[in-house]
DNA sequence: CGCATACAATTTGTATACATAAGGTATGCA
DNA sequence: TGCATACCTTATGTATACAAATTGTATGCG
């Protein structure tokens, strides 16, 4: 009933995703999502429609919703793309940012950066999701919005384990990934679309390795996830 | 009540929008709308929302839906952004194109000739639409389509002046466009990605001119459009 | 026992009625 | 006459009832 519902159930929806609580293919029944956020199946199914157009959820005719699927096939097409996109929107945003926007970056940082110290995964990773895309707005292209926010879907769910510290390796890869947002903060502060370039080549360099490993754990890969193709999620 | 009615009427809306029919701001009621498709509100709004998703119409709360505007400011960045995602789903269809792919693409090419040669102004940009979609799907990179998607939307709304030939010279820039297609489709079927790269650039640049003065048509630019903002288009 | 078909149950798609909010108009007061 | 406020009109947002389609199950036949 009160006029935010659609909203949070909305956000709420996106993180539950990102952080992997609803599985890649995972079924999304209507009523059941209805009852879970107190709302008809109308407003209900906007929600899944604009999460489709998102890229979160596929929808099939007459066969609802699921959460969007990772299979190892576009995820080479991932890695090949995703250095391209981040490339772009860093200079981009270097060049067009305003000096609000950089406020707002920082406070994203600061969040980011208290979250890692937690060793909060799922906070972590969705804080480096908001510092991305924040920077995707500051590049104020409508054109390529959709291709970041697209990536970042897959980034955010392929981090998960990232932010687990696992071993004082993973801790000193995490301390090198603050330090470079602060560096990118730097470059687009000082417009220098270059050194905003080269520093997002780093920060992808950085956590490509580790993805990987995740995409193709040596047993298997997305079998975790696709073997869960059809469990509720709800 | 036939199940492919909501499909007819997707995409005559996107024709109608694309071939500015319905001009950029142009207000969308959805009662009107329910009324010329013959359905109820509930499946309109259901198109509405994904015109949005599309990058077609924009929703306000309470304030329903209108056509994507087209203001200077985006118009530079389209500009600058065109020439980068045609290149890129240029070079990646080259790379990944299946022989089926091929053959749907030479169709769409056989059509859009016969349109130029037609004369049909609105025909044309619509195949030329589907053309460069094509290549998009042959790319098979999800991430970056809908950058192509929603550069080709406005690509194409700005080229309705295009196909107009108005002149000897519109004529053999028409030409020339058809050839450059050709050429495109050869250096696709050949996986040549340099070439196709290099040929979307050329392709580009010779549309490029030509768009321009549309947007900058020296008394005023978008203004005969935005003018027009709070017209009825249903 | 295996398979096909018919039926039942569940889920999605559509229509309609109602609630709510925005915008315009008219009226009253300064 | 000008402006502010109250109200009315219109359009959007939500809920619910109904229709259609898909899936699972059971039964009958080969």
């Amino acid at each position: 009933m009160p006029v935010d519902r659609k909203t949070e159930c909305l956000e709420d929806l996106r993180r539950r995703i990102l952080t992997l609580d609803m599985p890649p293919g995972s079924a999304l029944e209507e009523t059941a999502l209805c009852a879970r956020y107190g709302m008809s199946r109308t407003p209900m199914r906007e929600i899944l429609q604009k999460l489709n157009g998102e890229g979160y959820v596929e929808l099939s005719q007459n066969r609802g919703a699921k959460v969007a699927s990772m299979d190892l096939g576009v995820m080479r097409v991932f890695f090949r793309t995703a250095p391209m996109i981040y490339a772009a929107i860093s200079r981009l945003a270097a060049e067009n940012r305003k000096s609000q926007d950089l406020a707002l970056l920082r406070d994203v940082q600061d969040d980011f950066r208290d979250a890692t110290n937690q060793s909060d995964t799922a906070k972590s990773a969705m804080l480096n999701h908001r510092f991305h895309l924040q920077i995707g707005y500051m590049a104020r292209n409508p054109y390529l919005l959709p291709s970041l926010e697209r990536m970042l879907i897959d980034h955010t769910r392929l981090s998960q384990t990232f932010y687990n510290p696992g071993s004082e390796d993973e801790r000193g890869r995490i301390a090198r990934a603050v330090e470079q947002h602060d560096a990118l903060i730097a470059a687009i502060e000082s417009c220098d679309g270059d050194a905003a370039t080269q520093l997002s080549v780093d920060h992808w360099e950085l956590s490509r390795d580790r993805l990987e490993q995740f995409v193709r754990p040596d047993p298997l890969p997305m079998d975790m996830l696709t073997k869960q193709d059809e469990t509720h999620a709800v």
